[in-house]
RNA sequence: GGUCGCGUAGCUCAGCUGGAUAGAGCAUCUGCCUUCUAAGCAGACGGUCACAGGUUCGAAUCCUGUCGCGAUCACCA
């Protein structure tokens, strides 16, 4: 789409024609707005190869260009910028190109190129999901879509923390306080259910604490001898030796809890290829602990412990079995990346989100996973991000701290309800298609929200300031492609228009520069595993878009070339901001 | 203490592999609704790019150090 290696390429042969010397590379940038011209070429790196003054090199290869090269119709030289000004119609027909191709910016995957995997959400299924849960599934749904349409073949799983003791503590207080309460006869979502009796179990925990305090036991002590912690450590054993009867209590109510995550799942629109269960992987990775012991990459401690000497790439011993020979968080990490690789044809590499916390495990697990000799070892990514925090502190769901998923989403929808409704807006619609544009808009205020900013940055969110629908927000952009949806449609009759016969305002080319921008800017997402980048070009688009609309008059003179080339101009915009906001999962409503 | 990340307008954030006078939005002011929809547009105000050195034609960007904030350094996950 961009020109600029044609333009590169032509510098070269200038160069070699004009002073006798092969450069290889020249430094092309996109003209300052101040400045008359689109591709800008910056003279100094040159200079160390030809001896003369910067304004004379750029007046001669300014020159060559203009006289050799059919799109550069003009140039000036600013103090060591040559200025190349190109013809309209060079615009003109890119603008027209992009209207034309079917997939702008989206590249389809070869079959035999390799696959990526993409981990995201991974939750605990003692709690319901939260706020930070909601900044992890859209990156992990965002980034895997990106991938996808810079070329990407891509699966999406997760990891599902599904055993362990706060599944346990869950379980025992659901066992004495719960009188049978289900989801059903409760009409709460299950992973609701589930996470009151987490916080039940915690009361009864402190309670208890206190108690054996007032007893005269140390705190220290009393929070290892709670009775009721010591029965859930019980219930731990029992469902690892089987027992039927917490097994089964175990698989209700975890059946509660996924019924639970589907619903918000669905509505924060993202979605999985295949979900991986700790349960089922967490023995996986003790095979492999033999394998590393036999190739050396483990060592074998006297207790019986299995570590990896991380020591000669400057981190620590790690530890990877434990000396009763259970297995730890790595251990299980080690299995399922490996097990994965199995179940799925052709994996070139995989992408992990999971928060900054965890940078440290992420870099011992995929130097592990290099000293066993796995080619893909070398592809691996973890997506880390920053925390959002609230400005009490850190969200912490024992003590009732956490922004909960659900009613965030709710919220923002009620919220782009109240606003729709006091600016007026979709008067006359039916009740459900309002009901649906209002989600559409709370939902993309929230996502956009978070995807804007780059994913290494902790977030600090203020539930009470209600989201923005202004300036450099989701809405804007939804309410941009809103616009448009209603331009096309008075437009319904396309006209084609003779490309020689149109001239451009600024505003017209510097909109077309950012149209053409678009598969690169994918491009580059993908490279950075950032959906910030897209949104902030999305907002750069937007802008462009309002400036140059807001003072043209589109409609009026039906019959002229400079019409018809408007409205296509303003569907091409539409089409790309749909796709745009598509990779960002947000839904772009026709009216708003 | 070691390691990693962050620090840009009052607030929230952009700023791609170093390039011209550091950009938006919010907030505060000023104008614009008979054209496609004002959730908008045009403008004003607002900066020691944390601080100090270094690298070079040129640094918010790269390197070193200091300070501040956060994370992490478990036979937890």
């Amino acid at each position: 789409m961009t020109i600029d290696p044609v333009i590169q390429n032509q510098l070269q042969r200038a160069c070699f024609e004009l002073f006798q010397i092969e450069m290889d590379h020249f430094e092309l940038q996109e003209t300052r707005k101040d400045f008359e011209g689109d591709l800008t070429v910056v003279i100094f790196p040159i200079l160390k190869f030809v001896k003369a003054s910067p304004a004379s090199i750029g007046e001669q290869l300014g020159q060559w260009l203009q006289t050799n090269q059919d799109e550069v119709t003009g140039f000036n030289v600013v103090s060591g910028f040559l200025n190349l000004v190109f013809d309209d119609s060079y615009f003109v027909k890119s603008a027209h190109s992009i209207f034309n191709e079917k997939q702008f910016g989206i590249v389809t995957a070869k079959s035999d190129d390799k696959a990526v995997i993409v981990e995201y959400s991974s939750p605990n299924t003692n709690k319901p999901l939260h706020l930070g849960h909601i900044r992890n599934n859209l990156l992990g749904y965002s980034v895997a879509a990106i991938l996808q349409a810079a070329g990407k073949k891509v699966y999406k799983t997760q990891i599902i923390n599904d055993r362990g003791i706060h599944i346990c503590k869950s379980m025992l207080a659901w066992q004495r306080f719960g009188n049978g309460e289900t989801p059903e006869n409760t009409g709460l979502k299950g992973d609701k259910v589930v996470g009151n009796y987490y916080v039940r179990f915690d009361q009864e925990y402190k309670k208890e604490v206190a108690e054996l305090v007032t007893q005269g036991h140390s705190e220290d002590e009393a929070k290892k001898m709670a009775p009721i912690l010591l029965a859930a450590q019980d219930m731990l054993r029992q469902w690892e030796s089987g027992d039927q009867e917490v097994v089964e209590l175990w698989k209700t109510m975890n059946q509660w809890v996924y019924k639970g995550f589907e619903m918000t799942y669905d509505k924060l629109g993202v979605n999985f290829d295949s979900y991986y269960y700790e349960s089922e992987t967490y023995l996986l990775g003790k095979s492999f602990v033999e394998e590393g012991l036999s190739s050396g990459v483990f060592v074998r401690k006297e207790d019986g412990s299995v570590w990896c000497d991380l020591t000669e790439d400057g981190l620590d011993e790690k530890i990877v079995l434990r000396s009763d020979g259970t297995a730890v968080y790595m251990t299980q990490d080690i299995g399922t990346a490996i097990q994965r690789i199995k179940d799925y044809p052709n994996i070139g590499g995989m992408v992990y989100t999971v928060g900054n916390e965890q940078d440290y495990h992420f870099k011992v697990l995929f130097l592990i996973l290099k000293k066993f000799g796995f080619e893909w070892a070398n592809s691996l990514h973890h997506l880390s991000y920053g925390m959002v925090d609230l400005p009490s502190g850190k969200m912490k769901s024992r003590e009732g701290t956490v922004v909960d998923a659900d009613d965030l989403i709710d919220e923002m929808t009620a919220t782009a309800k109240t606003i729709a409704q006091e600016l007026g807006k979709l008067d006359g619609y039916a009740d459900s298609e309002k009901e649906e544009v209002y989600e559409q808009i709370g939902l993309g205020a929230l996502k956009y929200y978070i995807l804007k900013v780059d994913p290494k940055k902790r977030i600090l969110f203020d539930p009470k300031e209600s989201i923005d629908f202004q300036g450099n927000t989701g809405p804007f952009i939804q309410y941009t492609h809103a616009r448009i949806s209603a331009i096309v449609r008075k437009a319904s009759e396309s006209r084609s228009f003779e490309l020689d016969n149109i001239s451009l305002e600024l505003r017209e080319k510097n909109l077309i520069k950012d149209l053409m921008k678009f598969p690169n800017t994918v491009q580059l997402a993908a490279e950075a595993y950032s959906p910030a980048l897209l949104a902030n070009y999305l907002y750069d688009l937007v802008k462009s878009f309002n400036a140059l609309y807001q003072n043209v008059a589109i409609f009026g003179n039906e019959s002229s070339d400079q019409t018809a080339f408007l409205v296509e101009l303003s569907n091409a915009t539409g089409l790309v901001i749909k796709r745009a906001l598509g990779l960002l999962g947000i839904e772009a409503p026709e009216r708003m």
